[in-house]
DNA sequence: ATTAGCACTTAGGACCATGGAGTGCCAGGA
DNA sequence: TCCTGGCACTCCATGGTCCTAAGTGCTAAT
């Protein structure tokens, strides 16, 4: 069915139109790759690419352009994914290495990506729930209020205002700092809830509604961020690629984050690079857009998602080779904190 | 030089320009707009108002479009701020109300503003240097290393990890702790360096490393975050301006986070309205947008600035209405928290 | 000062012809 | 059986021409 040749045929188109953005004819492919064969015998191979479906004409009389089919079977099997160059992947150290906090690295990644891959990068702030309590601290802010700050091993930093409170006595704060320190420190978020579950009952009566109220604004913290944040750039770059949709509808799109959190989870294997092309994508907007997307993690623990956003017709080799040393040096550098 | 019959005239042609987008003639005018003399009349002021620059051609026989100087003009002297029907006001509040941290509040405003006005909106994190000193939390993270949380009476919260320690004991973060607090809750921002001066002194030299180690990350975490925060909306919106630069170029200085805050910066005086009209704006890639911009702040106290970017051809009225409002129940919100 | 009338300019759309790139198919050759 | 050269055909893109609608500036009359 499909022959060496036809599948170096889909490659060469894939290749050509990736380059030139116009639709590729029997006689430029053969004066451009060594096919070995004339465009007759081109020719031939494309009728049988075109019934499959793997390219289209966009007219008779018109050279072939891929499909989302073609462009499929291409990034399964027949490229592979291209390392960056040396000059690339020191520019990723330095210039991530300077970061300082978790909002600079996230922040600087994303610029990053945007500027390898010459397209939208999109980058999501490493998960709650994959991380695990370093400390929780009790702040009194006079007599109704106190603070609390939930922080993780990742960097990350929760903090919420309890109101309304009475009496607070600076004795009952501190031992029941103490208490969830104790009780939470080192365990997965995910563990939190049954973890705090018997600690009022330890508890002097007196202290009981302090120690309710906070712990259910802890909880509900957990909670409320498993809508994760997530931060985009090289938007600019959005200009330059001839998207068959409307302009305004990708944007739409990458404005509402809940899409893009959707998008990014629905990628498979987190520690993979996942490739979603054209109408594989479930939101409408983005029908003629491609995702590649990678997970990124401290050793093999998996944190979140980076991705890049571009036109289907784009450089697949070169943009998932960007998006996976990113990730990796992005889980080295959180590692490192 | 410029009566009152070519003040109105000027008048009509902006709002008619800005509705329908389209060069508009001495007929038009004299059409839809009463102003009791015939075309030909018209077309002698419009030369007037040619002249001294306020209206251009875009070609021989075609009507006239406003120039920078001509919206200048009209906003200076022929409208006046458009305030938000009761329909609108009522989403503001129900919209903004609803948020609970600081993140959050500027994430709605934002969102608020892009969506009332059709254009990108532009919100400014209230200014660190600006708010006074609510906490200063030290926890202590093993042997090596103490997290340092500053909370401003702005909701705002800094932290930062001071590593590379050593043998740091309870004790002595507790006495820094209380000695902080007695020493910084209440004053600005601006103030703390001066008031942490002679801190060391104070303290028995055993705890001075720790100290100084403390004093060094919290003056600079001030200085860093000098260059603030700045959240973008509604880029989608830029789809439907037709703007004569590229919308590459556009993106690309909206995605410069300096570029904005230089943008809101030139703007005068904070507690006012300020509009910068295509070339008054000095970033090239604006050159064909204006700025609407307000500051916003806590009592008389302004805090950081918010805008609203889009075509030169903008509806100024219900733009400058709209920033001001959000401007206003932005700051009664933060007063609130 | 205003107006009606008129000649003039120009962008943009409709129409058409043409050239070029690309195709499908067929018959001949390895 | 597979490949190839040749050929007729199709269709888009390009550029030229013409025409209309909208708008202008100017002048003479009110």
């Amino acid at each position: 069915m499909l022959d060496e040749r036809k599948l170096a045929v889909l490659r060469a188109i894939v290749e050509d139109y990736v380059s030139t953005n116009e639709p590729v004819g029997s006689k430029a492919l053969s004066d451009r790759h060594t096919l070995g064969v004339s465009p007759a015998t081109i020719r031939n191979d494309m009728v049988a690419l075109e019934e499959d479906g793997y390219i289209a004409q966009p007219h008779t009389s018109a050279g072939r352009v891929p499909t989302d089919k073609g462009y499929r079977l291409f990034v399964d099997r027949l490229s592979t994914v291209k390392p960056l160059s040396g000059a690339e992947r020191r520019a990723i150290e330095t210039f991530l290495g300077g970061a300082v906090d978790l909002d600079e690295i996230v922040g600087r990644t994303v610029r990053l990506l945007a500027q390898l891959t010459r397209q939208v990068a999109v980058v999501q702030y490493p998960s709650l729930t994959r991380s695990s309590v370093q400390h929780v601290e009790l702040v009194p802010l006079g007599q109704q209020r106190v603070m609390m700050v939930l922080i993780t091993d990742t960097g990350r930093v929760e903090q919420r205002v309890i109101d309304g409170l009475e009496a607070v006595s600076e004795d009952a704060v501190d031992s029941l700092r103490q208490m969830l320190n104790r009780a939470l420190v080192g365990t997965w978020l995910t563990e939190v809830p049954s973890a705090v579950e018997d600690l009022p009952g330890q508890l002097p009566p007196d202290d009981r509604a302090l120690a309710a109220a906070v712990l259910s604004v802890l909880l509900e913290s957990l909670v409320e961020r498993h809508d994760e944040k997530i931060v985009l750039g090289g938007t600019a770059n959005l200009a330059a690629m001839d998207l068959s949709a409307s302009l305004r509808d990708v944007l739409e799109a990458l404005e509402e984050n809940v899409v893009l959190l959707r998008l990014l989870g629905e990628a498979g294997d987190p520690s993979m690079l996942t490739v979603r092309i054209g109408a594989e994508n479930s939101h409408e907007g983005l029908r003629s857009t491609s995702i590649v997307s990678a997970g990124y993690g401290i050793g093999d623990q998996p944190l979140a998602k980076i991705g890049v956003v571009g036109p289907t017709r784009m450089d697949y080799p070169g943009t998932m080779g960007a998006v996976r040393a990113v990730a990796r040096y992005l889980g080295q550098i959180l590692a490192g904190q």
